[in-house]
DNA sequence: TAAACACTGTTATTTTATTAACAATATTTA
DNA sequence: TAAATATTGTTAATAAAATAACAGTGTTTA
């Protein structure tokens, strides 16, 4: 399959994520709009995002929420599942760990590096933490390839540089800092600040 | 000014971002391939965000990055400081909090609030716990105008809808549950998960 | 069972966002 | 100081994303 738009594999994440509450509530058929409204979408928007992954349903009666859960899955998830680890087991990554660990499949928290003594050694929200000068012994014994990066500003681009030399392709960074990356290693960042001073943005143009 | 699309206040925060510390470390301009570069975006998109804001050198050596930032305060900034709160002091919380306090003048985090008789009435990470059930009174004494929702699953929904019933006019929400609020409240909506999924996959489709 | 309806899948259109192109001009270099 | 260069600001072109339109077809209703 052609290799989809990012924005198209964020809603399947999200289609998927609320699918799963449904199941969990007892639903098993959904209508596009219904999905669409559960994520403040349009119903188009919905349908093509199905038909770009090729999952027709046939009926008239909405789709079938596990068969959909299934195929989005087929179509982003990787087949054999992939070890990502936390650098950084400050309160931020305490709570990916939390949120993250278990919930998905094809995606192991295979560790967590901390350079604090108190931390290293344990297991902390569920995940064993490792002392950061072992990283590229765990890259490499784990085959861990994706990182959520959770460290503080001044050792962000440091501890990133380590981990794609000790073979990592996927980064997650949630620090302050703007990271560079080889061509060959995918980079999501994502900063709070800006996302808050968005929603300041928009309230303060529609409170004025 | 007309109002901006999202995408470009965004990017106007994460130049601000950098630019402060570009301050902080002594330099005074910057080109605009520079700003680009720092953010793995093309320069004629800056100058582009630029242009939307009005914003000039006038010269030809690069931005003077503290006229820059001053600029850009007053277009996504408001004029009279807006107060924020985050609910939900757990790991997430406390995060937010740590990550966001005393970062922008015109942003106060004032308040947090939670239903652990542990937390409440403390002061945890810079900033006032209190319970929950007094959100109605703190909200409107201190005139708190946005919520960053960092809560339980469970807890989601009632307390978004409560706090905006109390006045609230923009919610940030890293909670997995999508909400649902009226057309004057902004709602900004962020799940680690999905960014977790968007890196898997394309680190799936590169190495495949 | 026939007509009305509702929902899907897909193509076409529109809108939004990004990139390219380039004229104007400050700055640098010879 | 004159020519060459580099950078900006802006318009034009392109690309990407979202929306609208609608034909086709199960499903429901009378």
């Amino acid at each position: 399959m052609k290799k989809l738009p990012g924005k198209t594999v964020e809603r399947l994440s999200e289609y998927r994520r609320v699918l799963l509450t449904l199941i969990s509530q007892g639903k098993n058929y959904i209508y596009s709009h219904e999905l669409a409204s559960l994520l403040h979408i349009t119903a188009v928007q919905v349908r093509r995002d199905l038909m770009l992954i090729g999952y027709s349903s046939g009926i008239r009666k909405g789709y079938d929420i596990r068969v959909l859960v299934e195929t989005i899955g087929r179509v982003i998830d990787s087949e054999t599942p992939l070890n990502v680890a936390i650098i950084g087991m400050g309160n931020l990554g305490r709570a990916v760990s939390s949120y993250f660990r278990g919930k998905r499949s094809k995606l192991n928290l295979v560790a967590s590096f901390d350079n604090d003594q108190q931390k290293t050694g344990k297991v902390i929200s569920g995940v064993r933490c490792y002392d950061v000068r072992e990283m590229e012994n765990m890259i490499k014994e784990l085959n861990i390839s994706i990182i959520i990066l959770t460290v503080p500003p001044d050792y962000a681009r440091s501890t990133c540089d380590d981990a794609v030399r000790f073979g990592v392709k996927g980064v997650l960074n949630f620090t302050t800092v703007s990271l560079n990356v080889p061509p060959t290693v995918y980079l999501e960042e994502y900063d709070m600040v800006t996302s808050i001073e968005k929603v300041a943005y928009f309230v303060k143009e529609s409170i004025r």
